[in-house]
DNA sequence: AAAGTTATGTCAGTGACTGACATCAACAAA
DNA sequence: TTTGTTGATGTCAGTCACTGACATAACTTT
């Protein structure tokens, strides 16, 4: 027999997204997530830094996956490091994934609180996307904008793909925004 | 005589700020803020919606000031438009400014949830420039990947003349910036 | 068997934020 | 002048997110 049951933390996630689409992420108290898989209050804020953050598990592994893929890209220019770290990391994000993904954004853009956390963890992105250039011996300010850039165009896509009635993958719909991206920085007549 | 000082809000204002740095974010509290100003932390509430948004005034007048310059800018490409937009709007940002907003910069950075709200309040200026770039007919996703990339570029140019030492003009700053935006999408090699 | 480790519970406390109601000078209408 | 009416404020009680300190019990190590 065993102390406590196994697996607390993906018990209190799942119970949390339940609640939080059920009634709403202000009108459900932590105290209800942890007493719904027989937890304490306590404990929920052992296992996540606050009533938020239940929300994003799992975002260093695709923040790592883009990390990888841009330092192991074939050499090129900032925006061929971005387009390929986009291709790969765009298997993350199966068919199979796309409803669960659609019920966190749907939740997500309810609240305001927390829409900010989700920026702050696309900004976290971009730093480390920046810090992978740098390590490419791509340098400021290109570092910076190539990699803000990419979570523009990553951010922009995911939106499109979470759309109702969008039909095509993520790899496809990242492409097409990056070509409507670099028609947009082409077509300027600059001196 | 008069009821109550006036400026209530302004006052709070001043006095959080100053408080902030003095002692930080967390370390403040709202009752404190109030109590400085002779007022009460019930009057603090009706003044600002939280305690992070006391540092998030005067938002709007600048948003407004891109949005308008969006739309009396002459016709032309997205990205023309934008760089009007950064030019125009350069002037609020007068050295005579560029000491507080240091200050005001550095109790952000030093704290996760001020930096969240700053991210949504540059979100909802991308927000507002997508729906200028919008009635000027640039249709999606050109003008939602060319409102980003202004706040990008924005926040790029502006946290470099946030910079000790730094001695340009936002403006000119921004220019720079922009000038290596293109370079960065241009030098792509691309079939 | 004794000692240490670990995930949890309990409890008391702080501080952000809210709703309901009272106050009271200023101003307007009767 | 008297009598509302308004608007910014105060007061007070309450909820809830989050934290620190300490206890507990099962499993592990020595």
């Amino acid at each position: 027999m065993v102390r406590w049951e196994p697996g607390a933390t993906d018990r209190l996630r799942v119970a949390a997204l339940e609640l939080y689409v059920e009634q709403g992420f202000e009108q459900t108290t932590v105290g209800e997530i942890a007493k719904s898989v027989g937890l304490t209050e306590r404990t929920f804020f052992r296992h996540f830094a606050d009533k938020k953050e239940v929300l994003f598990g799992g975002e260093e592994q695709l923040q790592q996956a883009f990390v990888t893929a841009i330092a192991d890209a074939p050499a090129g220019p900032p925006l061929e490091l971005i387009t390929t770290a986009l291709t790969e990391t765009a298997q993350y994000f199966g068919p199979e994934r796309r409803t669960w993904s659609r019920q966190r954004q749907q939740v997500i853009q309810a609240n305001q609180s927390l829409k900010e956390r989700e920026l702050l963890k696309l900004a976290g992105l971009a730093t480390a996307l920046a810090d992978a250039l740098r390590e490419r011996d791509i340098e400021d300010p290109a570092a910076t904008l190539a990699a803000e850039t990419c979570v523009t165009v990553f951010a922009v896509a995911f939106g499109q793909w979470i759309t109702d009635g969008e039909t095509r993958s993520l790899a496809e719909v990242e492409r097409d925004i990056l070509t409507e991206f670099r028609t947009l920085a082409l077509e300027t007549a600059e001196p």
